[in-house]
DNA sequence: AGCTCAACCTGCTGGC
DNA sequence: TGCCAGCAGGTTGAGC
């Protein structure tokens, strides 16, 4: 169930197993997805050779065809490199057979993943498709800071914890990691996001980033299970400072954790350490 | 323009 | 044990 780290930890764990090679086809057992699978997409995919694989916000994308495939996960998506005749679970709804006698395979319960073509390269697409022009900075990138954050909440009055979790602002920041991002930098979640002074955003960034970065190096010590076909995907176990943690101990101060419902999503967080 | 809410779908958990 | 309500890590689009 993806959030950035995950979908970064699917594209390092599937990337050199793909590298060079050719789909064969590609089997769709389901195209109901948050978007349909096109039905020509098969035929525009069989026999193209699969170029570079990159990541933008929660997207995958891959260069094959002359243009880009573009993959996401959802809320219960995973991708698996498995031998091609290992036969398929329920909810796996979509195979790319690889010349090589494995398969990419997408397997999604909930079915709000999406994959789709657009006849643009990766490199234009993410600046022309409509899934991706509006998307905000990467947050592991340059381009993020606390003076961004600062800039954007402007004249706002939605919570902080809505506001990181808003995909124009940044990207990447879901419902787990905006509630450890916004403990860590001591804010209240629920404070309205103009409230919030330009050095505390610029601390809140820098937890955005520690969260994530610590949480695709744990992601990493489940790449080496990734890819054997009975191996699971397996959601490595985290360490999580406030999520799920209602009425445990503030690590920092033993106060009784709360929890609250913000934006639709429930939301954790020290009612003495967060202001 | 900004914000809230409902919707998409299946599976699991907890209460009765 | 079984049933049912409620909830789940994402995102879009309608309506105010």
């Amino acid at each position: 169930m993806p959030e950035l780290p995950e979908v970064e930890t699917t594209l390092r764990g599937i990337r050199p197993h793909l590298a060079g090679q050719r789909i064969e086809a590609m089997v769709v057992r389901d195209p109901r997805l948050r978007l349909p699978i096109p039905p020509d997409l098969p035929a525009r995919l069989a026999g193209a050779l699969i170029g570079p694989l990159s990541r933008r916000a929660k997207y995958l994308l891959m260069e094959v065809a002359g243009g880009s495939l573009i993959l996401h996960l959802g809320m219960s998506g995973s991708l698996r490199v498995v031998a091609a005749q290992a036969p398929p679970m329920k909810h796996d709804h979509v195979d790319l057979v690889l010349t090589d006698g494995r398969a990419l395979r997408f397997h999604d319960p909930r079915r709000f993943g999406l994959m789709i073509w657009t006849p643009d390269p990766p490199a234009v697409a993410v600046s022309r498709h409509p899934l991706l022009c509006d998307l905000g900075p990467e947050p592991l990138e340059d381009d993020f800071d606390g003076d961004h954050l600062y800039r954007a909440s402007r004249g706002r009055r939605v919570a902080v914890k809505s506001f990181v979790m808003d995909a124009a602002v940044v990207v990447g920041v879901g419902n787990i990691y905006a509630s450890e991002s916004l403990f860590l930098a001591g804010i209240h979640p629920a404070r309205a996001c103009h409230r919030v002074a330009a050095v505390r955003y610029q601390r809140l960034a820098e937890t955005i980033r520690t969260v994530l970065n610590a949480s695709i190096v744990q992601g990493g010590t489940t790449l080496r299970n990734f890819v054997q076909e009975d191996g699971n995907p397996g959601y490595f176990a985290r360490s999580l400072r406030v999520y799920g943690r209602t009425g445990q101990p503030c690590l920092n101060c033993g106060t009784r954790l709360q929890e609250r419902r913000i934006g639709q999503r429930s939301s954790f967080y020290c009612p003495s350490c967060q202001h």
